[in-house]
DNA sequence: CATTTTTATATTGTGCACAATTAAATTGTG
DNA sequence: CACAATTTAATTGTGCACAATATAAAAATG
């Protein structure tokens, strides 16, 4: 992270490698979302949409982490396009249910043939793609866990 | 990328790991960041200012992988509050060449603290940080180089 | 050397991302 | 049960990130 000097350098920043990377992976994407007219957190909010339909938005937010201020206005303009509904759960009426709509759900078979794509696009093996993902993990995990993992209050 | 069903698995992408992994580190730097009145983006230009001063928007750029639509108006809040200057360079005038103020300069020592924080965040050794580094790296420039870097126009 | 082409920066508009705040519903507690 | 504390979403405001476009300067071309 530092020189011998005590000076920072961005080429030995793993934050700015991770930074980088997902940029790359954002730009490398748009091309392949324009068929679904979707942008990249879109495209992410569905894939959990198709696991498992009928989810809050504090639930979609856990998996994807991040909050309402990110994924309301989100929801709200796959909303206005049809291709979900927002309804309050009649339990809960604090809770906010995110539904596919047939639309949503139809967007699924475009979608296959992207992660192909972007497995070709890596020029990875599905082995190093795993072992790599799995390092991420646990460093994401590691940032915004910190010490209270192992010492628990 | 997909399960055996062809379906579209969250847990299993690259992609999100290190969309997520960024996010993360997002947020680890916030609060230390806080001492230096600065946001992550405008902390990495800092560091390539420390590295060169009078840098050109299109240097600094390159070695951000942003464009000018991103850094110039960072630029010009850095600017309002005194920290750098930006000149049009006197041969060439399509360029503009941003320099640190002293106050600039002096963000420096601040920040040397930094790093060693972010270094027990990821709870990670020197040597795997310097693997997945370079792992990150090559990943971005495949996702972003593509065929064109094997097969030149 | 006039004209095209390229390069560098700025601007506009859209969409995240998140902190801080608000509002409403639910849960916990005396 | 009353009332405090917590939970869930939405809203507001700031700051990236980038596509598309505009503008001006410089370089390339015939």
């Amino acid at each position: 992270m530092t020189g011998s000097d005590g000076s920072i350098k961005l080429d030995s920043m793993l934050c700015f490698a991770v930074y980088a990377a997902g940029h790359a992976f954002t730009r490398f994407y748009k091309p392949r979302l324009e068929a679904l007219d979707l942008t990249y957190p879109q495209y992410l909010v569905f894939i959990v949409l198709w696991e498992q339909d009928d989810i809050t938005v504090k639930a979609l937010g856990d998996r994807l982490f991040l909050d309402s201020g990110t994924i309301t206005p989100l929801i709200k303009r796959l909303e206005a396009r049809g291709l979900v509904t927002r309804r309050r759960d009649e339990d809960d009426e604090r809770q906010v249910r995110i539904r596919l709509t047939p639309e949503g759900r139809a967007l699924r078979e475009k979608a296959m043939a992207i992660p192909l794509q972007v497995a070709e696009g890596t020029g990875m093996t599905l082995e190093s793609v795993e072992r790599l993902r799995k390092e991420l993990l646990d460093l994401r995990d590691q940032l915004d866990g910190g010490s209270r993992a192992k010492v628990p209050d």
